[in-house]
DNA sequence: CTAATATTAAACCATTAGGTTAATTAACCA
DNA sequence: TGGTTAATTAACCTAATGGTTTAATATTAG
């Protein structure tokens, strides 16, 4: 078994997975509903493998309803990876203050000089 | 080759390779510093292939000084990773509101009271 | 009781992940 | 030049992941 942290962000690295989270984020629905928009891709077996991904990850819940297994979207794990995240946050927030720091720069220049050299690697994505 | 948000999580999912990013987080360092905490349980090629995926996943920076590889964290990706789950926040946040808006009501309707508020978000944190 | 519906389990397969050891590259030192 | 240090590559192993198809389990509806 492992830590918690690891189950989070592992399941949270599959595409499918996100998806399925981003359908539960509307509301809650069973297994069929979930699945449906990926039939194309894959068949009904591998959601339920993802759907039991998130569910130990701790993501999602299943609850019964006759034959149905209603699912809801679970946050606690969720905030326990943001907080993880969060402790980086000077670590982009700096990146931005460089980021405009080096445009100030850059402006600064073109203002003041007349031959601006063309050095620069393009920054525009 | 996958999205990055997937990159991004499934290089978060190593216990290992937080521990380096938490490393980098207090400075600069190259392959050897990372990887000494570690050798005990693991090689150094192993360690090394720990920096490719987080290298790949675009989350530290290798450059070069001599011999030596010295790293730094990348932040940007964490942002995109911060921002995904940073959707779900009402998830953690609203969890308990949600559940005390239910208990609420349903006491409510036990009493056969006249006046339920149904929508009535509260955010007390 | 039987049939249909919703979901899961079993068995299998290919690919990836995480580790190993041994060999290789690259730069510096003396 | 040759040895030492820093890091990577190569070849290999095992286990986990993500998918398949077929079969089984419940539960509801006739």
């Amino acid at each position: 078994m492992q830590d918690q942290l690891s189950l989070t962000f592992s399941a949270l690295a599959d595409p499918t997975r996100r998806a399925i989270l981003a359908q539960l984020s509307q509301g809650e629905a069973n297994v069929s509903d979930l699945a449906r928009p990926f039939l194309n891709e894959m068949s009904l077996p591998a959601v339920t493998k993802h759907l039991k991904v998130l569910e130990t990850a701790g993501l999602i819940t299943k609850t019964r309803d006759a034959q149905c297994r209603p699912c809801k979207l679970n946050g606690e794990n969720l905030k326990l990876a943001a907080d993880w995240v969060d402790q980086y946050r000077a670590f982009w927030e700096e990146s931005f203050d460089r980021l405009d720091l080096y445009l100030k720069t850059v402006i600064a220049e073109k203002k003041g000089k007349k031959n601006v050299r063309h050095k620069n690697k393009t920054t525009s994505k």
